[in-house]
DNA sequence: AAAAAATGCAACCGCCGACCG
DNA sequence: ACGGTCGGCGGTTGCATTTTT
């Protein structure tokens, strides 16, 4: 941060204004406000923003209201399969670090994937009635969950063009093929690879609890409402129902090499 | 149709490290 | 070296909306 930034000149503003600093949802005046402030001055100096923009919030008030929701080129709606795909690899490696798994989804803010994670994921492992830090859960996600996105993805490829068939789908798919051994004409859709695994899928692993990719909200909400099922704690603990490593799926590791996330990354672009 | 429950998301909170005087 | 302020981050909450009962 330049000195510039910190030349405030009046360090207590806050603390002097407490009593009229605003909060709560942002009304369109604020954001007209915010947008054309920032328009003309850039980001950053957020507190310097509030103050000459006539906002009567917090600089982190609206760094957070620019950032999250103001800002050009974010990207608005559900999450897309690749963004999912690219969220549970990355999550995967970095943990919660939202604002560095964010970097990796053009458009969409730490906030959004936070939510995401806890919307979606979490709440899935609450249905499973395992942690969601747990091997077991961490296992499933990897060789069950991300397998089928895989297969989501690269079905909606053969679906959508069948011009230009070799995406970051088919890519990974190829690497899916080779690591699993799976018979080459996978890449017919009609045989999803999917079909391998359902045997170890607990019922409320199903595509339709999995799968947010609805272009209806209604849909995006009657897929969340999977009811619990079989795969209790018990099975968790007896690893009878899901155990990747005698299965030898531990090759999985290879096939998030570094290109097929670039290839992700620019299909999101 | 109405009440209850569940959901999703915007926004806030508290902590931390960086920077400045 | 130290205290104050800021931006950034992850965690959490509040509430409007949607769905279920």
């Amino acid at each position: 941060m330049d000195a510039q930034v910190r030349d405030y000149g009046c360090a207590s503003f806050h603390s002097e204004e407490d009593s009229s600093i605003r909060k709560g949802p942002w009304t369109v005046e604020e954001d007209t406000l915010l947008t054309d402030y920032v328009t003309v001055h850039g980001e950053g100096r957020w507190n310097t923003a509030a103050r000459y923009a006539g906002l009567k919030r917090t600089g982190k008030s609206c760094r957070l209201r620019w950032l999250n929701y103001l800002r050009p080129n974010l990207r608005r709606g559900n999450i897309t399969l690749q963004e999912q795909l690219l969220i549970l690899e990355l999550h995967s490696r970095w943990g919660n670090r939202w604002s560095k798994i964010a970097q990796s989804l053009p458009g969409r803010t730490d906030n959004e994937i936070k939510n995401y994670w806890r919307t979606r994921v979490q709440k899935l492992a609450k249905q499973l009635k395992c942690d969601v830090n747990s091997k077991e859960f961490r296992d499933s996600m990897r060789h069950v969950w991300m397998p089928r996105l895989i297969e989501r993805i690269r079905a909606a490829d053969a679906g959508a063009s069948t011009a230009q068939p070799t995406t970051v789908a088919t890519a990974i798919h190829s690497d899916y093929e080779r690591y699993y051994c799976l018979p080459s004409q996978a890449s017919n859709a009609n045989e999803p690879v999917s079909e391998l695994i359902d045997p170890i899928l607990v019922p409320e692993m199903s595509d339709e609890s999995l799968d947010t990719q609805t272009s209806d909200p209604s849909d995006y909400q009657n897929n969340n409402r999977a009811g619990a099922g079989g795969y209790n704690s018990d099975d968790t603990q007896k690893g009878s129902s899901f155990d990747p490593i005698s299965l030898g799926w531990y090759e999985m590791e290879n096939l998030w090499n570094e290109e097929n996330i670039w290839f992700l990354q620019q299909q999101l672009m």
